[in-house]
DNA sequence: TTGCAATAGTTAGTACACTAACTATTATCA
DNA sequence: TGATAATAGTTAGTGTACTAACTATTGCAA
């Protein structure tokens, strides 16, 4: 059981280190003049990745839940960064598409994404990445219900 | 640059493995009758650790800032688990102490967080721990200002 | 020693996460 | 087919994070 002791501030270092990369990506954002935050960027992302979409599948990509989706999503909206229509086939969800605004944002921001990112792993290597991914997902599958 | 689309996820990972600890650890808690929170069990392990503080400190150590301790001090004040005294040398500042009860609280509920813990880490080695721990230290010294 | 800077803590506003309860619509199956 | 279950999304309440502005106190330097 002195593992447990090891292991004791690991959930600290994770927290620590996800909202400093949340941290870091605000300012910059905020320096570079976008009023967006990173959770708002990764609905953008995934918007221009793979193209229209309803709340849910927003929702499942991006691993937020519903309440979440809505509020960012009205933020969004407010910005004229995206839109929601009625869906043809589903009177229930919305079709959410990127207005020409978010198309635009999205490709002014992405050079700039990048580079908050790699700043991330500046003296880590592609081995460590997939260590470090390979961990992550294992901690998350052992959490998992 | 292909290096920016293999790191392109790894916020992603982070914060969603994050959530995921969190979340699991509520979870587990409330299962088990115990109305905290995990931030709440890092203050009050803190106090358990090292006495009676003030603020400041308890933010330095749990890295979370001077809001975010005045609130999380108002809740476990409210249950009782905690207790601001005035500060002998600094009328400024307050001391924090574990209450009789808080203290109970803490010893109660430490062999079970140790599980929670334990159970993160299944099929992974020491070694594993040192990888981890190594990466997300540097990502937060990379994106320190 | 006074006047300014630094520090401890609080309050307010915005954003996100989680839970629960809710409406509207669609799917299922007896 | 009609009752019920499942699904899409919203709203409300609580907890945490970040920023900024604020009060009270302490420290420091001219």
């Amino acid at each position: 059981m002195q593992e447990a002791k090891l292991y004791s501030r690991y959930s600290f270092l994770l927290d620590r280190t996800a909202r400093r990369v949340k941290q870091y990506a605000k300012q910059r954002f905020r320096e570079l003049g976008w009023a967006i935050t990173v959770d708002q960027w990764a609905i953008l992302k995934q918007l221009a990745d793979h193209g229209p979409q309803n709340q849910r599948e927003l929702g499942d990509k991006t691993f937020k839940d519903n309440p979440t989706i809505t509020r960012i999503l009205d933020l969004l909206n407010d910005k004229d960064y995206v839109e929601r229509k009625p869906h043809p086939d589903d009177r229930r969800s919305f079709l959410i598409s990127l207005t020409k605004n978010g198309e635009q944002l999205v490709n002014e921001c992405l050079p700039e994404v990048q580079k908050i990112r790699m700043k991330a792993w500046e003296n880590l290597s592609q081995k460590d990445f997939k260590e470090f991914k390979r961990i992550l997902d294992s901690i998350y599958d052992n959490l998992s219900i």
